[in-house]
DNA sequence: CTAAATGATACCATGTTAGTATCATTTTGT
DNA sequence: ACAAAATGATACTAACATGGTATCATTTAG
């Protein structure tokens, strides 16, 4: 049971790296360096975090990617949605159908108020946050 | 992003349907017939139940399954835990090895208290409880 | 002895995760 | 103009997990 995955485990640290840089642009092979990343998968990760704007991206000799936002605006449920979509801890299925006990299942509505707990409190998280620890 | 896959989610709702039974021993086919469970799968599931030991089997004509614990002693984190392994949100791994970072990582220490606080929560759940609900 | 059940096990199909590879495009410095 | 250094886009592959099947062996009631 995981609830989160390399990409993006691999995005929140290069967005702290990145943070802590406060301004100047960070290429490619430093934040290989310094994370110990497969490079072709860091690129594929910064993309996406570029796509959804978590950063802006500069190509060209001396580019590379800085946050587009204040860290203590990139809440990282945010960012994990971007790699694993929203969460949703218990999909209960009957052959493929929507599950017809929906409406009554107790045990449903009780993981529906751990998600609303788990995704509030994984909601108050921000990069900024983690820098200061 | 989900928590708890379809074996453990066919699990729970067998057991629920079995302890409704009261002492009563229950064969495939009636589950099958009350839960719209694919056959083979089931009796993979049952048979992942009496081996941790939430079940009993009987074997031959009339025989089945019934529980081997009072209801309310079943936690469905047990049971998922069967079929998923233990509850570990973030596995954080670099290249295989364990993370050099885990001492001093300020998101693992949230993720492990979110853990902590899931898993108890989980672990207070139990089918005696679902069945009233 | 047979029918009806479970036990054990091997297998298969699909989807997800993790990672690679390639080529196109942009930008800067000379 | 041009080369080098960066990202953008995209397609591909490998490994693993999930969901499900199939088969045969074993037990047991009648
Ligand atoms: S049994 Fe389907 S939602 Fe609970
Ligand atoms: S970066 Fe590895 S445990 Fe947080």
């Amino acid at each position: 049971m995981k609830l989160i995955t390399r990409n993006t485990d691999y995005a929140i640290r290069a967005l702290c790296f990145i943070a802590r840089k406060e301004g100047k642009v960070v290429a490619v092979p430093e934040l290989v360096k310094a994370l110990a990343i497969p490079r072709p998968f860091l690129r594929k990760v910064l993309q996406g975090l570029t796509k959804k704007g978590f950063v802006r991206s500069y190509k060209g000799i001396g580019g590379g990617f800085m946050l587009a936002k204040a860290p203590g605006r990139i809440y990282i449920i945010d960012v994990a949605g971007t790699f694993q979509g929203p969460l949703r801890l218990n999909e209960c299925f009957l052959k493929k159908e929507p599950c017809p006990n929906r409406k009554v299942c107790c045990l449903k509505k009780r993981i529906d108020r751990l998600e609303k707990y788990l995704s509030s409190e994984l909601g108050s998280i921000t990069i900024g946050e983690l820098l200061k620890g």
